[in-house]
DNA sequence: CAATCTCCTTGAACGTGTTCAAAAATGGGA
DNA sequence: TCCCATTTTTGAACACGTTCAAGGAGATTG
């Protein structure tokens, strides 16, 4: 990890990385199948750092509104130290069929522990939500975080300010949807859109 | 092209495409910065193909919901012969430095003419629209069809039915949500989505 | 103690994308 | 026809990720 903040994710060649862990190189493949493989620690530390980070945020807020957006907040303050190295990161993890991919089985996990993360903003709050928003609404919160994610990458704004400005904008947005999903007119697309994510899952 | 879709984009070494052109590998790097960017112009016929396709689909419908689905259909068609080798294609596509993104500086001209086919989507129909929804709207089809085919990327189902059913699901949704975008209780929300996506362009 | 087995470690070797100095072809003027 | 500058072509060489046959280290068994 330190070769890799240091020289970025191209350029940290292998040969180096087993120098700096004073072993062999064929020793390095011994215990990581690929230098892909490598980032997977980083990734899953990231979503403990994230995790405890959150942790602290549901504890203090209470609305739904804010419990989003600290929750989010929180996860660009835990990446910001590697955005430079995670765009690399970011181009192995989007080859459907890398196992690095968020939707690739060997993920499920971190996903699962995402999606719950997220079915604890939502607990805690005093939304009224139909069952089957409350049940999908998890869920596409995580989504919603994959798509904050997919910006941030993008992201070349000093400081990532633009994802900054983009969570704080978006949050309201999300909170007035999910109260307006019970009204009369808006409660068939939500049925819809619904219908159409458990539909096409897996 | 022909390897590519014979072997894949990894598969498919400089060495034999430098053999097949009849020349030495050398010369292939004289003329092609680099393996990805042999792409470009795969990517460009796609897109050219999409255009003409779509023209067809725009002369014979009218209704807007029909000549959504049918552009983004005509999509699903068109890309449908390269799924296997597009995906690979993609995992290059999404590093954020690589010109071969969507958003890159590079890819402006394409991304132009793709916005601009949404816009005679909108266009040609009977929409009754806010001035500042009908300036967005192409611009968020667009996006609409980035989603489409991020899921079709990672669409392994047979002959990616699922992404069809994605398209023929979708399509009604987006169609109710831009009708009752005119409506008072809606039009406080698309005003602040507009307002964020006008705040974050670029 | 010897024999054997499993786990661990090594570094040379392979195939890859890419580079580059050198050679070859080209084309226009003297 | 010859010369020279430019464009084009070549293939050996480089650095990289990855593989693998070979051997070493420790534990277990007879």
């Amino acid at each position: 990890m330190r070769l890799f903040r240091r020289d970025g994710y191209d350029r940290t060649t292998m040969r180096a990385i087993a120098a700096e862990a004073g072993v062999s190189v064929g020793n390095a493949y011994y215990y990581f199948g690929s230098k892909e493989h490598l980032i997977q620690a980083f990734y899953d530390r990231m979503q403990d750092e994230h995790a405890d980070a959150a942790a602290d945020v549901l504890e203090r807020e209470t609305a739904f509104d804010a419990r989003l957006r600290g929750v989010l907040e929180v996860w660009l303050d835990v990446a910001a130290p590697s955005h430079e190295f995670a765009g690399q990161f970011f181009k192995n993890a989007a080859d459907p069929r890398s196992p690095l991919s968020p939707f690739s089985a060997e993920s499920a996990p971190a996903r699962a522990a995402s999606t719950g993360l997220y079915a604890r903003v939502v607990e805690g709050t005093d939304l009224k939500l139909a069952p089957n928003v409350r049940r999908e609404l998890p869920e596409l919160l995580w989504l919603l975080q994959m798509g904050v994610v997919l910006f941030w990458v993008y992201d070349d704004s000093p400081e990532q300010l633009r994802s900054r400005e983009l969570v704080t904008r978006i949050v309201p947005v999300v909170d007035r949807i999910v109260r307006m999903s019970r009204l009369p007119l808006v409660r068939g697309l939500v049925d819809d859109v619904l219908g159409l994510v458990a539909a096409l899952r897996g």
